[in-house]
DNA sequence: GACAATTCTTATGTATGACATAATAAAAAG
DNA sequence: CTTTTTATTATGTCATACATAAGAATTGTC
């Protein structure tokens, strides 16, 4: 009987979709497709492959929705250069993924606030700090509401990813900025002790103004001292 | 003719499909449905729809595409906990994405590994330095071939990763990698100085061993200094 | 009456054919 | 030669039919 394992291939249970998906992603691996080309039209595909065309329209449908290809009307359809950040928007619904995961990009937002100092040292312009600046100079005091202050919070941290000058970074962060208010707002991590964070925005700033990417750095993590300790519990 | 202006609403120009995608979506906020509850069958949305079966399935294709809902056959489809990077995998084709995309990619990973000294002290066991250790004891000298340099390169920042303890983190560097690979083969960014790099993985695991967040924060940031250089030009 | 074997029933997967529509190309009109 | 009109074409949508496999219902056996 067990003979038999070492004769048997295992079958594939893929659907014909999926198989079709496959053959034509490997098309534009293979053929080196850039962004602009034509790809063949459906009947073509459904002449060249052997599937109804039911199928190479659901393949299809597939690689425009990891914005792989873009169909125009009665056209055609042509390879795009996919934007990353635009596929996942949609299935961004805080609602519906899992607390593990939540937490995890919670964090990574942390590192990469930490991580962009030589960034944002490397692009900022005069006008950038003066912006930013004006930010600063326009938050309330902390004694006021909450709400505002988050947000200050976005408004300030934004610019910053902004003066990256790295596109997807910023698009990352509009991204997750959904995630961000949905952590505060449920008891994924407690409510923030509030306790005065280290180093304050108008101090970041300053940081910018007369310190090092090395200075700015650490600043930023003193900045978010408070989250690292909820993270980390304590 | 110009008063006609105000009168008239912008047509809606969007597909059926698109229509009924946004429908089920706002679905899925409205009632806060979790990870597997079921969603209703095609021909019962069919029906509340008053649309046909094709626009209908091609709409639950899509959601299934960005991984939101996930269908078991002939049983009926039910909600997911998307995995957001699964869902991008396959769009990560680097022959088709634009420069300044694979370009922003490449900052963010240094970005990352900058940033992510805190999570890896906060985290790091005796068996992960351990392991660390051994990872490096394997690395040939600098002299050998650059091919292996690359391998071990990965080996080691991989371990990195992993030891953030953060899984969505890990994934999006395992999904990185060809976006890395490709960025080096291509002539996007000038090919390394290799002068050596100020830390090397010696002393980044001695740092981890002996010295402090903030001091592996700044070693990282010298280990990468080559990577910063050829970003920035000069 | 409990459990196993068999047969519906159901929901998705696939195939086929038809028609609408709008962009383009081709043909006709001036 | 330019403008207008008429095919042509490729995708979008609809309708229908059948295959298939999971689960439910039924039947059969002891």
């Amino acid at each position: 009987m067990e003979d038999f394992k070492n004769e048997l291939a295992t079958i594939d249970t893929r659907s014909l979709v999926d198989k079709v998906e496959m053959t034509l992603i490997n098309l534009l691996i293979r053929k080196e497709l850039k962004p602009g080309d034509k790809i063949p039209k459906e009947i073509e595909l459904v002449e060249a492959l052997g599937v109804s065309r039911t199928v190479v329209r659901e393949s299809l449908t597939r690689l425009k929705t990891i914005g792989l290809i873009e169909s125009v009307k009665h056209r055609g359809a042509i390879i795009k250069s996919p934007d990353l950040l635009e596929t996942f928007k949609k299935a961004m619904i805080p609602g519906v993924m899992d607390q593990t995961t939540l937490r995890d990009i919670f964090e990574m937002r942390l590192v990469l606030e930490i991580g962009m100092a030589d960034l944002i040292f490397q692009r900022k312009t005069d006008e950038d700090v003066k912006e930013l600046s004006e930010i600063v100079a326009n938050e309330p005091e902390s004694s006021e509401g909450i709400l505002f202050e988050v947000d200050h919070e976005v408004k300030f941290h934004g610019k910053l990813y902004k003066m990256t000058g790295n596109q997807t970074m910023m698009n990352f962060q509009n991204l997750l900025l959904p995630v961000f208010s949905y952590v505060y707002d449920s008891k994924l991590i407690e409510r923030p002790i509030k306790k005065r964070s280290y180093v304050s925005h108008r101090e970041l700033v300053d940081l910018l103004k007369r310190g090092t990417a090395e200075s700015f750095r650490e600043g930023m993590r003193k900045h978010l001292e408070n989250h690292f300790q909820r993270m980390f519990g304590e």
